[in-house]
DNA sequence: CGTGCTTTTGAATAGTATCAAGGCCGGTGG
DNA sequence: CCACCGGCCTTGATACTATTCAAAAGCACG
């Protein structure tokens, strides 16, 4: 916790997060015991096997939640921004089953799990809110499950990219979207490897779609590209 | 509906339900004015594309929530049991992005959108458990596409089948587990089509792991058959 | 100017989907 | 009671797609 660039809850300019939902008391109370931390670029937030013991919102930044595979490589297997949730509270497990690490500087706030329990039975929208957002991941989730079963390589890899820029809200510059990502990280969400992600991104670089700036990925026609995923375009609503 | 059957909260034997966890005012309340109905084998309970108009628990029976592939094949995206939700209230969309149907006859409850806000914002409890079972559910899907990711036809296959057997949590009997799925439902849950999963379960039957009567499954050695989708045991605790 | 890391590309291999044919079983009608 | 039909399951052959491995090129950094 960084005592000097804390950010209390009445300056906090998230207005998405779930906690401006509670009564002014109960953000009071939150704001004094929540934990606060940046965390730099490839930093771990939590890490697989850890004990439980609240719930991390995410201020402010990108994050990805990563499932380690076997041979040393990972599966992305939720991406977080905004006002996004990590961590969810004691499921069946007392240990992360996943962890989580900041893909860019974040800042996360951190409740413990007795405190977010006494919230919830204090706050019915703010309980009510966080279940709709689990409703909502959870119906992402199942789709991601659906599409992922039925598509070729191809198809999923610019299905990730549809996914990071989606989750991330990346830069609209004149016409183009762009987005941050290693070959490797969009394997791990595309359940491949970089391989055929960079197959993937020559096919749509000859085909004018995306061009590649380092590590810079700039979508150049968005809607050329959602053809070619066209079938899968109820996510996109 | 059918008021001749009809079981009322206090009658109803289902101690997962999560109304019970309202005040009995409450309870009464929802009592009076659910829904209920029985559904046949095979019988849609809520079908692609309709409005939603509330929340499903399934009180008794086993369903499954598909969604409709290209071609004409269905992918089964979830199973739900006794005491599970269906039809996440409006989530985004304001239609069903999946149709679910009975598996076997079942009984569902219904509850109406605008009756399940003001329970949720007068029963602390009951919402903050419901959050719970979203949260549940959304670890589980997203083990599911980790795994589904990494495994071979054979392991989705198998790990099909510990799924359906964990959710519905058939008949125990003498130390096999029993199991009723057509080749074409199991291709369903695994992604898969049906000529994999009969030369799935040729192999296990070769290797005496199941024996297979009409439709029925039987799993007699359930350790034995663990140990080919070994890696992936986290979801087993 | 090398060293190490990421990306790209090609070739070989393995795994899976698809197609087609045949077998099995239950139901129906002669 | 038997023959036929249709659905589901099984199995083999084939074609395709994706993974893997290896090598080379590009790039960042000390």
């Amino acid at each position: 916790m960084h005592n000097g660039d804390y950010i209390t809850c009445s300056e906090c300019t998230n207005t998405q997060c779930f906690v401006k939902l509670c009564s002014p008391e109960w953000i009071e109370k939150i704001n004094k015991v929540k934990g606060q931390m940046l965390y730099k670029k490839g930093q771990y937030i939590v890490r697989e096997g850890e004990p439980i013991n609240g719930v991390y919102l995410v201020q402010n930044g990108k994050v990805k939640i990563v499932s380690s595979k076997f041979g040393g490589k990972e599966i992305i297997v939720r991406l977080a921004s905004d006002a996004h949730l990590i961590g969810h509270s004691r499921s069946g497990s007392e240990t992360y089953s996943m962890s989580a690490l900041a893909m860019g500087d974040s800042i996360l706030c951190f409740i413990e799990n007795q405190l977010l329990y006494e919230a919830c039975m204090s706050n019915t929208k703010f309980t009510f809110n966080i279940m709709m957002f689990y409703v909502k991941e959870l119906r992402k989730s199942e789709l991601r499950a659906k599409y992922f079963g039925q598509m070729s390589v191809r198809e999923k890899v610019i299905f990730s990219l549809y996914y990071a820029l989606e989750t991330f809200d990346c830069a609209y510059d004149g016409g183009s979207l762009d987005i941050e990502l290693s070959r490797t990280e969009i394997a791990e969400i595309a359940g491949t490897n970089p391989d055929q992600v960079s197959r993937t991104l020559v096919f749509l670089k000859k085909n004018k779609i995306i061009s590649v700036q380092g590590k810079h990925i700039l979508i150049k026609d968005i809607n050329v590209m959602k053809k070619f995923i066209d079938p899968y375009s109820e996510s996109f609503t």
